[in-house]
DNA sequence: CAGCGGGGTTAGTGGTCGTTAACCTGGTGG
DNA sequence: CCACCAGGTTAACGACCACTAACCCCGCTG
């Protein structure tokens, strides 16, 4: 474990620190000199590691879309090259949407709040990267629910996001037990929001309407 | 019909796109300017109808978050009056929480997303409005599901609302077939969800730990 | 020991933005 | 006809802020 951690970089503190910022009080609502001065440089100092304030928003998006969808392609990966059923994959995709959550909490914020503040080559790049993130799911999600059509399984795969990322709101007293039991928690809400959704068809006649692809 | 919209007041207007440019680009990121031409007046002008810009914002949290528990009272009361059960009073929760979400979309985005920029006496109202929306919601779900600990139950339902509060995620192509369709979806997914928490105790020797009050 | 470059510092600088001031106008009641 | 007022206008002010310039220090390497 000592070699996980080996004494954080500079840049790694500023990212880290700008993210808590970004998420508490907004990428407009946060000045170049409280990001310097959250890790004990003061304000253009900042410009010895970013071009600018917009690099560091970036570099944060850009960096948890990456890392979401990376671990989800490896998990999806798993699940095929082993004959593993795709239910697990599922389960195995949910939990680790879930350790990003409850480890990562500014980050989960900033990734569907501030994308917009972003350089249109910026922001395209992270909303490619978070629609490959969606279909991998969609495509899960599809085979272990193979009655929902592909609208419907986007709009649940973006509800289980909305879910799932709720965490933030709920820290305020350590509300649960612990990080296992949420996790855990989490979890059952969310195959519980996919059963519900393939449960019933809802009205008939809306559903056959969507082609498979 | 008539009486319900007999033309939109000036201060509606500004509040209408203000609204929607706040949950577009952020309160910091709008600039009074900004909302001035999207009313038709420039500027300055707002300030015949509003103290400052804070204060559109302001009306807008508490407005909505008033809105959601006088409805969520009412229809708490309507179940209690009638002898309804309560997975009833839950299922007209779950519905008139999908209404405001699917027809204010961007006093949504704003009300979990724009809170801190208020100032202290504000923001203290609005989160008590909300404080008590929530508390509502867990009377009722911990009567249907009484497995649930409170402090589970309070999870549930603070991730049932980022469930629905997705919404706005999902209005790019207009994916769904149409309104019902996508909230007889979100409705199926929500309790849905709540089932999947109430389902399995997870890890036993957790749950008993939460005092009921 | 020279030099040099990574990583700081403080002092501007230009631009944006919320807010105020001063002024205008068209309708309305006495 | 006059006073007034709700609801605008433009101009200006002051604060803030991202970014740049100019300078500095110190640990290397040759």
């Amino acid at each position: 474990m000592s070699t996980q951690a080996p004494a954080p970089t500079r840049r790694e503190q500023i990212l880290k620190e700008a993210a808590r910022l970004f998420a508490e009080r907004g990428f407009h609502g946060v000045g170049v000199d409280e990001i310097g001065a959250a890790v004990g440089i003061s304000g253009p100092g900042l410009y010895r590691h970013f071009p600018g304030k917009e690099a560091m928003l970036a570099e944060l998006l850009v960096g948890i879309s990456g890392r979401l969808l990376t671990g989800g392609k490896r998990r999806a990966a798993e699940g095929e090259g082993a004959g593993r059923a795709p239910a697990e994959v599922l389960d195995s995709l949910i939990e680790g949407h879930i350790d990003f959550a409850l480890d990562d909490r500014p980050l989960i914020i900033l990734h569907d709040r501030e994308l917009d503040r972003l350089r249109d080559t910026d922001r395209k790049l992270v909303r490619s990267l978070q629609r490959q993130y969606v279909e991998l799911w969609v495509e899960v999600v599809r085979e272990v629910y193979p009655r929902l059509a592909e609208a419907e399984a986007r709009a649940c795969v973006h509800a289980v996001f909305g879910l799932l990322n709720s965490t933030p709101h709920l820290g305020r007293p350590g509300a649960l037990p612990g990080r296992a039991a949420t996790a855990a928690l989490l979890h059952r809400l969310a195959l519980g929001a996919f059963e519900g959704a393939h449960g019933a068809d809802g009205e008939p006649g809306s559903a056959e309407a969507g082609q498979a692809r």
